[in-house]
This record gives structure tokens, sequence and C-alpha cells, in this order.
DNA sequence: CAAAGCGGAATGGTAGGTTC
DNA sequence: GAACCTACCATTCCGCTTTG
């Protein structure tokens, strides 16, 4: 049996309230001696607090929950990772739930995070443009702000509370903006899930910069992925079969960006030579792949750790919405167009 | 007599056991 | 089958003794 503070009361010949007072870094005065001697007998019998009982008595679970939507993903392993180093730093422990991207289970995962009492609940699984869904969402959030914890959400949420906000839109924007000063005319567009307002947000921004320079954007040359390289790889593939003459895919992650540049290798054609493509994430292996891909840079360290740090701040009396300007970084994935498509066009 | 230092016991949520 | 107890374990309020 593991040791508890009554064996190391004993030990040390003191009282269960002495031996908590020393080991639980409280402020209470304790001599030097019996100081001492509780040090020595939980060293000795490798005593280590129990955490459940600790939250028994209401001095918190010292944890805080994060819900992701897929933890192999780079986007949310650098976010969790982000989280996880400003909360080990606070001595917290993180709980994660990675719900698949299913509703069901990621109202599932608040309920078990809130059954364990964690101290904060981090939303970083990207919101969706479902209103229903989103009242769902709201119920099970209130669970954890009237009681006094706090809820904060990365990305755009229909769901009320303070938040850490990437600008989707304008990101996207700009890569688009970028795609048409090089040139390109006919660009394929592998979106993520449509229910995403990430999805949503990104795609808006496309539209915009196409629009803006009198391109047209129809429904054919948008291809449905979900965020992985085979996702990515297959979207490639259809959009490449159903609209001719693309010299330009811009797809709304790094995975699938990857996923298409193999899917374009595979039918002989040459990036950036022959078709341009763009990620969006920069995650930490957009510089090395060949060849190295022009992306819109997330600042995932930077959101983790600033969500985490909202978390940790009590809430105010308005909603804190942080807002993360991103940037397009140019790399080599992405060129003019052939020559005869640039005489095409005029 | 006040402060310092320590101990007793209540407390919390839940499962499993006991009693009527 | 409902109602009540008890154990689990660490923390902390309250109270007690000792010391200066």
């Amino acid at each position: 049996m593991a040791a508890t503070i009554v064996d190391v009361a004993k030990l040390a010949g003191v009282s269960v309230a002495t031996a908590s007072r020393v080991l639980s870094g409280s402020r209470y005065k304790v001599s030097d001696g019996v100081r001492e001697r509780v040090l020595k007998a939980a060293s000795e019998l490798q005593y280590v607090p129990n955490a459940h009982a600790r939250a028994l008595v209401g001095s918190g679970t010292r944890t805080v929950g994060v819900l992701v939507h897929d933890v192999t993903n780079p986007y949310f392993t650098q976010l969790v990772g982000a989280i996880q180093r400003v909360a080990a730093e606070m001595g917290l422990l993180v709980l994660i739930g990675s719900s698949d991207r299913n509703p069901d289970r990621d109202l599932s995962f608040i309920h078990m995070l809130y059954a364990h009492r964690v101290e904060a609940l981090i939303i970083a699984a990207s919101g969706v443009d479902d209103l229903e869904f989103a009242q769902r969402m709201t119920r099970s959030v209130e669970m954890f702000t009237q009681n006094g914890r706090r809820v904060v959400f990365i990305n755009r949420h229909h769901v009320p509370g303070d938040c850490v906000l990437p600008d989707n839109f304008n990101g996207a924007r700009t890569l688009g903006q970028l795609l048409v000063r090089l040139g390109h005319r006919r660009i394929g567009i592998i979106s993520g899930p449509e229910r995403l307002t990430a999805t949503r947000d990104r795609l808006e921004g496309f539209r915009r910069a196409l629009a803006d320079a009198g391109i047209p954007l129809t429904p054919e040359q948008i291809e449905v992925g979900d965020f992985s390289r085979d996702g990515g790889f297959r979207a490639a593939q259809r959009l490449m079969e159903r609209v001719p003459g693309l010299t330009a895919v811009a797809a709304m992650n790094d995975l699938m960006a990857i996923g298409a540049i193999a899917a374009l290798r595979e039918r002989g054609l040459v990036v950036p030579r022959d078709v341009s493509v763009t990620g969006f994430g920069d995650h930490f292996f957009a510089r090395d792949v060949m060849p190295p891909l022009t992306t819109v840079h997330v600042p995932l360290e930077e959101m983790g750790a600033r969500a985490m740090k909202l978390a940790l701040t009590p809430a105010g009396p308005e909603i804190r919405v942080e807002h993360i300007p991103l940037e397009v970084v140019e790399r080599e994935s992405t060129a003019p167009p052939p020559a005869r498509e640039r005489e095409a066009v005029g």
C-alpha cells in the first residue's frame, strides 16, 4: 500500500495536521526541527499526496482540460505543446480530449473534463457553423463558468467566451493575393471540413482575394479534404481530373498541401514549374519539404501560450478576444504559371 | 497575556456495506 | 428497497498547551 499522510505523521511522531502543513506548502508556522522530521519521514516512505483526496477537500485538482479535434494533427500537437509548457510552469497537469471532429464526442469530453473538475478548459477544437450545436456547447460551457471555472476558446466559435482568434480570413486573403500577383487565374482549392469556421473563414478570404481581382471561383474548383495528407492527395487527384488547366492549388492546411504535391508528382507535374501549391499553418516541416512550402504562418506556440495564460486569469466583466494576425511566408512551392497559360489569359 | 506551535476533528463526493 | 453508515485521504478551522 502507498504511504498516506497518516503514515508520514506516525513515522515523524507528529499529528496529521502538522505533517500536512509541512507537505502542502502551507503558510502556517512549523518549527524547523519538526519540519525536518516530517520531510525525512515523507522521503523515507516515498510519500506522494493523493490528488483525489486533495481535490476532495476543495484545494483544487491542479488540472486543466484541453479539447482538440485530432492529437495526431501537427496543428493541435504544436498548440497543445505550448499549452502544456505554460501549464507545467504553473504546476498544472493537462488532460487532453481528442474528438476526431465528432460533435457528440466534443460534448462528451467537455462533460468528462468537468467531471474531473479541471480548473480551466481550453477548447482548441475549431468552431462549427451549426447554431443548434453551438447552443448545446454553450450549455456545457456554462457548467464551468457558473462554477467559477475558466473556459477559453481558440478560433471562432458561436459560443460566447474569451477567445484567441487567428485572422484566418486575412491570412487566406493575402495568400490569394499572392497567387493573383504571380499571374494565376485558374486556381483550385482544397478546402477543409465544411462545417468548421476555420475552413469557412479561410475560404472566404480566398474568395475575396480572387473576387477583388475579378477572377471567378466556381464550386467545381473547390474540393473538400479532411485536413490530412491523404485527404489532400485524393482531393488534388479529383481536382486535376475535373478542372483542366489549373495552375495553382491552394490547400487549407500544410498536410493537405503536401498530399497535393505528391498527387501532382504522380501525374508527372512539377511544383512549382507546372502547378503552384500553397498550404496554411506553416508547421515545423513546411520549410523542409520539397519544394519548401509557401504557406500562411499561424503562430501556434504563441496562440497556445496566450490561451493558457488567459485561462489562468480571472474572467473580466467583458469577453476578451485576443486577435492574432497571420502572415504569408513565400517559399519555393509557388511561381508564375507556365508561359503558355499566361499567354492564353493575355 | 499574547504569540507560537501543535493536535483533534470536521469536511468533501462516492462506493460499498449495514440496518430496518 | 430505501435510508443510513463508513471508509477513503489531505486540508484547515478551531482549540489547546507551552514559552517568553
